[in-house]
DNA sequence: TCCCGCCTAACGATCGTTCGTTTGCTACGG
DNA sequence: CCGTAGCAAACGAACGATCGTTAGGCGGGA
């Protein structure tokens, strides 16, 4: 295997681990065993444990931004297909790279106060775009809610507990997944059976 | 406040700080600093930090077990009057307790390998109900979906991210959390309009 | 007097991190 | 073709702090 950049590396044993036990349930020299190197050479190529999270964190962050940003670009005013899109997006993004989202989804409070809250800020201004989208989807009688903001943490709780279950060699591929959560998004924002 | 038991105090203590720090991350003198005495004071109550986390996590499922029972014990065979009374015997667990609520969605990974492996069975044994409620319902024409097993999957997420953001001291009331999540999840199950 | 709740002292382990040194490779001058 | 300078990567020892936990003692209410 090329080996791109050490510190990548690092980061992605990381991800891996404090995804399964935690940030603060993983040392320092759990990640370097895995890299089959000692606890204090990792300490060449990344200044802090917590530097380590937050280019983790700070990376996902991004990604999630640029898809969302995308997908918001390349669909029209219709609520729905702008739904549906972002939707697909989040999707994507996770599935890419489970390790690093689940990570972003759940070990940023071990993050220091000023990363801590940089990353609240930007997870709001996220959440932010999919409330929009449902608010003109209620206008334009798309949606039926009387709650958007709630409907906006609802949809992305329900988008957030994919890391939790989703193995890339699992028994739905990414895309039949994507396509599952839009269907259930959907449904959730659309009117009932009437 | 009248103490019942300083080992409950202990526990609620612990459920709090697990929720806001993770259970790694709160050291025992944490937990002892909030009741004000020391912390190697807390193991005349209490046999290891472990059994604490334990207590937490064993009482958040057997109540979200006996709530799922009763629920499920007051209604007739109607899926949708089973799954509505399912999601509000949910919420009202979580809004009872968003501690002790938090720490078992998020904290079970801290256990040991028995005892992790008991609550992953017990969560198994839960999500068959959510489940079976569903399948029951696509056979009879009122739910409409193509796998259940996501759509249990799908719900659980939804509902156990109400920890994350659920105060009760916020602007929704529990009441009001439970309806419009009890409409959500109908809404995910239901046909679509399409 | 006894016991219960809490104290302080201290233990071995492990934590994140710093430091000086060694290793192995690559490039280049003579 | 040799010798050597340079460099990145990793090593091992050691640091102060903090971890969970044990042990023994002290004080006050029944």
């Amino acid at each position: 295997m090329v080996e791109i950049s050490r510190r990548r590396a690092i980061e992605d044993v990381a991800s891996e681990l404090f995804r399964a036990h935690g940030y603060a349930a993983t040392s320092v020299r759990d990640i370097a065993r895995v890299l089959e190197i000692q606890g204090p050479s990792l300490y060449a190529h990344v200044t802090s444990k917590e530097a380590v999270l937050w280019a983790i964190v700070d990376r996902a962050a991004a990604r999630f931004e640029a898809a969302a940003e995308a997908a918001t670009r390349a669909t029209g005013i219709d609520p729905v297909e702008a739904m549906a899109a972002l939707v697909r997006a989040h999707v994507r993004v996770i599935t890419d790279d489970v390790g690093a989202a689940a990570v972003f989804v759940h070990e940023w409070r071990a993050l220091g106060p000023d990363r801590r809250s940089a990353v609240l800020e930007r997870r709001d201004a996220y959440e932010r775009r999919f409330r929009e989208v449902i608010e003109t989807g209620i206008a334009g009688g798309d949606f039926e809610m009387t709650d958007p903001a709630l409907a906006a943490t609802a949809v992305l709780s329900t988008l957030n507990g994919i890391p939790g279950w989703y193995r890339p060699d699992g028994r739905l591929p990414a895309g039949r997944v994507a396509d599952h959560f839009v269907d259930l998004v959907l449904r959730m924002l659309q009117g009932a059976s009437r």
